[in-house]
DNA sequence: CGCGTTCAGTGATAAAGTCACACAGCTAAC
DNA sequence: GTTAGCTGTGTGACTTTATCACTGAACGCG
C-alpha cells in the first residue's frame, strides 16, 4: 500500500480514490525512470529508496541536479506535464525504489479539491527551485576541491566511511571531468585524508571533520 | 488598470475581485524589488518593463538567473511564499516597470477557485525550472567565449547594435569575473567583431551573425 | 592463465578565475 | 581650464579547472 505524506493532506474520500487508482511499483538500482526528451504521464511519488536526477550536456558531460528519497515528489514532472515539454533530465534509481504515479486527471482533481494538497505541491516546487539556485551558485562560484570534500563528508555522515563510487561517477555528481576528480582525490590521499582503491574511497583523516551524525 | 494575461484565466467575478484588491505600481530603473533574505508578501505580476533576477555568491560575485518582462509572473516568489524561506536572489528593475502584487490570501483563493489560473501558475513554474536547468548546463559545461558571443547577439537582435553595458555588468550576466569579460571582448575586437568604448560595445563584424529580427 | 574491459594516474596544453596594479575617460570642484 | 577623484578598462603573473592523449593497473571471465 502506498505510504506517502502527501496522501495525508487528502480527506477520507479523496484518499480512497487516490489509493485505488494508483499502484506502487518497484524499481531496481540502475533502472531509468525517465530520460531526456521523454514526455511525462503523471506525477511520480517516491515512497522509498533513492533516485538521482541528472542532466547531460551536449559535450556528453553530466551533472547530478538533485536526489529524491522517501516521501519526495518529482516536482520536475509537473513542469513537463503542464508545459507539455519533454524532460530535460533523466532519473536513475540508485537504491531499490518504490514509487507510484498519480495520473494527470487525478492530479488535476486533487489540485482542485484539496487546498492542503495544493500547498504541499507548491512547497515542493519552491524547494526544488531553491535547490537549483543553490546548484547554480555551487557550479558558478565554488572551488572544486571544496565541493568534493563536502560531497564526501555529506555521504560519510550517513554512516559509511568507505564509499563505493568511481571517479567517473563522482565527476557526474559534481559536473566535472573524471581527471579532475582523480587529481583532487590523489592530492587528498597525499594529505592522508582518504585512502583510494579501485571503485572505492575510504575516508580516513577527513572523517575527523564529519558532520555530527 | 492592470493588464496581464493571467487575469484572463479568471471568470468575471474573480477578475473583478482581483482588480479591486491589487494596485499597479511603477518602478524606475535601478529600483530593487526584493533582495536576498527578504520575505515575500505576495505574488508579483509584471505588467510591463524588464526586471532581472540575480544571485550573489559568498565571494561577492553575482550571476543573472533570468529576466521577467511584460506578462510574466514572479514564480520565484511563490516558492518563498509557500516554504516561508526568504528570497535567495534579488530583483532589479532594468527598464521602467509596472507591476502589481497579488496578496497571499487572494492568491490562495484564486488557486482554489480557478483551474485555469492554477494551470497558468504551474506552467510558469515549469518554465522557471526549465530556465534554471538550462542555466546550470550553461555554467557547468559551456565555454565563456561562446556564451559571451551569444549574449551579445541575443541583445543585438532586439534592434540595437550598440550596447550600453560595462564589463562588470556583463560579468554578472554570465557569472564570471570582469577581467575575463575584458579579455574576451578585447580578443573579439582584435578580430573586428566588435568595437569597444567606455561603457559601450558596438557590434560590427558580429552583426553578420545576427538572428533574424 | 591470458584477454578484454573498466578504472585510475599523469603529462601537456588551453581556458578560466584571481590578484595586483596601471592607466584612461569622465565629472565636479576649484 | 586645471586638477582631484571616481569608475571603467587593460594587462601581467599565477592558480585552478578543463581537455586531450596516452599508460598501466585491477578485475571479470572464458
Amino acid at each position: 500500500m502506498a505510504k506517502h505524506s502527501i496522501l495525508e493532506t487528502l480527506n477520507e474520500s479523496l484518499r480512497k480514490d487516490t489509493l485505488t487508482s494508483i499502484s506502487v511499483m518497484q524499481f531496481p538500482p540502475g533502472q531509468v525512470l525517465f530520460s531526456a526528451g521523454e514526455h511525462c504521464r503523471g506525477l511520480p511519488l517516491v515512497l522509498d529508496g533513492s533516485i538521482k536526477v541528472q542532466m547531460t550536456g551536449v559535450s556528453g558531460q553530466g551533472i547530478v541536479l538533485y536526489r529524491m528519497g522517501a516521501d519526495d515528489i518529482c516536482t520536475l514532472s509537473i513542469g513537463c506535464l503542464m508545459t507539455g515539454r519533454g524532460y530535460r533530465a533523466e532519473a536513475i534509481v540508485e537504491e531499490e525504489a518504490e514509487a507510484a504515479i498519480i495520473p494527470r486527471g487525478l492530479f488535476d482533481r486533487l489540485m482542485d479539491q484539496s487546498a492542503e494538497f495544493r500547498l504541499a505541491i507548491m512547497e515542493s516546487y519552491g524547494k526544488r527551485l531553491d535547490d537549483l539556485m543553490l546548484l547554480v551558485e555551487e557550479v558558478a562560484f565554488r572551488r572544486m576541491d571544496e565541493r568534493l570534500e563536502e560531497w564526501l563528508l555529506a555521504r560519510a555522515s550517513h554512516g559509511q566511511r568507505v564509499l563505493a563510487i568511481t571517479h567517473q561517477e563522482l565527476g557526474i555528481e559534481l559536473g566535472t571531468a573524471r581527471e579532475v576528480v582523480s587529481r583532487l582525490l590523489k592530492e587528498l590521499e597525499r594529505q592522508d585524508q582518504v585512502r583510494l582503491a579501485r571503485g572505492k574511497i575510504e575516508l580516513t583523516g577527513l572523517a575527523g571533520k564529519l558532520a555530527p551524525a
